[in-house]
DNA sequence: CGGACAAGCTGA
DNA sequence: CAGCTTGTCCGG
């Protein structure tokens, strides 16, 4: 007899069913199964075996299996994460399996490489922190003679071990050092986007090593004799014993699922390694100090560190008029100065998409707002209608109040600063956002695009953000650690200092910690405050916070409110936040009172306040 | 989730 | 009271 998970969302109860003979020897632990339940077929993966029967209960027969699920170390992995982002576990089950059916012979298989072949040792940094064979002059050097990073992470006994590099180093050779300690078997490497993933699966095959690129690769993953590479969902390799773990740009909002429940790989990782006492090392320029609080700290010296950051420029708005626009002087004068360039590349970032976003009467001096429901409306083409960003209303670009056809823009969007750059500059400027061609912009001279351009473009001789404040002053918990990451993001567009790199900030919050440290090229100048104020209002990793939304968080909220430690706070109508003093808290109260039948969304460690 | 079954509503 | 909708329950 055994156990299983079936793989319907909403059914959150476990199943025994007995094992026909035929099946015996392809099921273990992790088997993904079909099974008749309540009169249908449905998938389902095999969670506990030798399952004594329970007494009144018939078992019915598994009616198949479906090939290869998870190793058990994984499966274990998703009760707790179930436990821990308060989600199904077929959920994580799910992530963790193969996308096609993978039978038992692939286990066996060996890969084509010469996995077996002994790595030779030109990776290590060498006597000036430069790996041989890598060009780039800007690589860390190690911490003082002959330790390297990864020498001096490895000897740390806390895990995590967070490995700070400047943006311009070369992170992969934290993974090719690690390598060449460990050999590939059972090392998990992790990116945040695919392109990354490719990129270094490629490099890491040159070099040699056997590569099992996720998802792709579920079986050469599972034979255990290939370094696993891949993005968030890679977490869930069905790597049965870990070795050790490299997460690259660990700060990286990718790692981040979005939709419930809303797990992060970093964390999952995190936890494998603990489990299988495997070293795990989170490597990023700015590490967040819910990753820094845990464990240790292992950086270059500060000279590399510094070098590895290009000039950051910060033009101080303070004492402009409001009413000057988006573009000051200083940054016109710095826009033809690259562009005069016969090369010269800018990238321009605004977040704001549309053509503008806030629009007031000439007239009058009202602002253009919805007319069914008070929100903000906005001009999406030049001279055309207004739209309702809330419940996408249409209506004529006239005032409201006084009917006068004479707006004026108070808050552009990229639409509308890609005209305006274009016009300033006198080089046909590039608008790139999200939902834009990928290919667009990629050999521009002048990009003007929302963050998405910071991902489409490769290169760039300086980055501008038009309106840094919106990053600084967003409604998010950990708002100064993103705008951080946004500026290291633009300082690999652009390379080191002594490269010419140049990033500029507009801004009206020049002493603000995050321009600080990038000036300084110094991330500690933020994670000194940001560690203090989390601190004192008990916000992670001082304290755990859960989000509940949805017709049924009313109801959640009002059994959670019973339970001693927690704290439970109505936000607004089908929103509340809960407190507790840690997460294993928050966790086993969430796990503990009974779900509403209403629907229910559960937010563990949220992102927007 | 989705099938089973019960209770409630409608119309000739 | 058949025929239909709506709601609640439960799965091995």
């Amino acid at each position: 007899m055994v156990r299983v998970v079936p793989d319907v969302p909403a059914i959150h109860r476990r199943f025994d069913y007995s094992v026909p003979g035929d099946l015996e020897p392809e099921i273990r632990i992790g088997s993904r199964v079909r099974v008749e339940l309540h009169g249908r077929r449905v998938g389902a993966w095999v969670v506990e075996d030798d399952v004594l029967p329970t007494v009144g209960v018939t078992p019915k027969p598994l009616s198949a299996s479906s090939g290869l699920g998870p190793p058990p170390s994984v499966v274990a992995m998703a009760e707790w994460a179930a436990w821990r982002w308060a989600g199904p576990m077929s959920s994580f089950l799910g992530t963790a399996s193969p996308t096609r059916v993978v039978r038992n012979g692939a286990r066996g298989r060996r890969p084509a490489r010469q996995a077996d072949m002994p790595i030779p040792p030109q990776w290590g940094w060498g006597p000036n922190g430069v790996g041989e064979g890598d060009p780039r002059p800007a690589t860390p050097s190690p911490g003082g003679g002959s330790v390297s990073l990864v020498d001096a992470a490895m000897a740390e006994r806390s895990a995590p071990t967070v490995i700070r590099l400047a943006p311009a180093l070369d992170a992969a050779l934290v993974v090719l050092e690690l390598i060449h300690r460990t050999g590939p078997g059972g090392v998990l490497v992790l990116v945040p986007s695919h392109t990354r993933a490719g990129q270094l699966a490629t490099r890491l095959l040159g070099a040699g090593i056997p590569v099992a690129l996720m998802p792709d690769m579920w079986s050469e993953a599972s034979a255990g004799r290939s370094v696993v590479v891949g993005t968030r969902a890679a977490s869930w390799a069905p790597i049965p014993q870990l070795r050790a773990a490299v997460v690259l740009d660990a700060h990286d909002e990718g790692y981040r699922e979005e939709r419930s429940p809303t797990w992060s790989a970093v964390d999952v990782v995190v936890e494998r390694g603990r489990r299988d006492g495997a070293p795990v090392l989170l490597v990023s320029p700015c590490p967040p100090v819910v990753m820094t609080e845990s464990g240790s700290v292992v950086t270059t010296p500060r000279a590399v560190e510094r070098r590895g950051w290009p000039t950051v420029e910060i033009v101080d708005r303070t004492g402009d008029d409001p009413r000057t626009g988006l573009f000051s002087e200083r940054l016109v004068h710095l826009l033809h100065s690259v562009l005069d360039r016969p090369d010269g590349r800018v990238v321009s970032i605004l977040n704001r998409t549309g053509r503008t976003r806030l629009l007031a009467c000439t007239l009058c001096g009202a602002l253009a707002r919805c007319a069914r429901c008070g929100g903000a409306v906005a001009q999406l083409e030049s001279g055309g209608t207004l739209q309702c960003r809330r419940c996408d209303e249409i209506r004529p670009a006239v005032c409201a109040a006084c009917d006068s056809t004479r707006l004026k823009s108070l808050r552009i969007g990229v639409t509308r600063a890609t005209e305006e750059l274009s016009a300033l500059s006198g080089v046909g400027a590039v608008e790139v956002t999200g939902s834009s061609d990928p290919t667009e912009g990629v050999g521009a001279r002048l990009v003007v695009g929302t963050e998405a351009a910071l991902h489409r473009v490769p290169r760039a001789d300086a980055v501008v953000f038009l309106d840094f404040d919106q990053h600084l002053l967003a409604p998010r918990f950990a708002a100064g650690e993103e705008a951080l990451a946004l500026l290291a993001r633009a300082a690999r567009l652009v390379g080191t200092r002594q490269g010419g790199g140049r990033v500029v900030v507009q801004t009206r919050m020049p002493d603000h910690e995050v321009l600080q440290a990038a000036t300084h090229a110094d991330p500690t100048v933020l994670a000194g405050p940001e560690r203090a104020l989390r601190q004192t209002l008990g916000l992670p990793p001082f304290g755990a916070l859960a989000m509940l939304k949805g017709p049924g968080a009313a109801a959640f909220a009002e059994g959670l409110g019973s339970i001693h430690g927690l704290s439970v706070s109505r936000l607004e109508t089908d929103r509340w936040s809960v407190r507790a003093p840690d997460h294993r808290v928050m966790c086993d109260a969430l796990a503990a009172v009974p779900r509403p039948a209403e629907r229910l969304r559960v937010e563990v460690d949220p992102i927007d306040a």
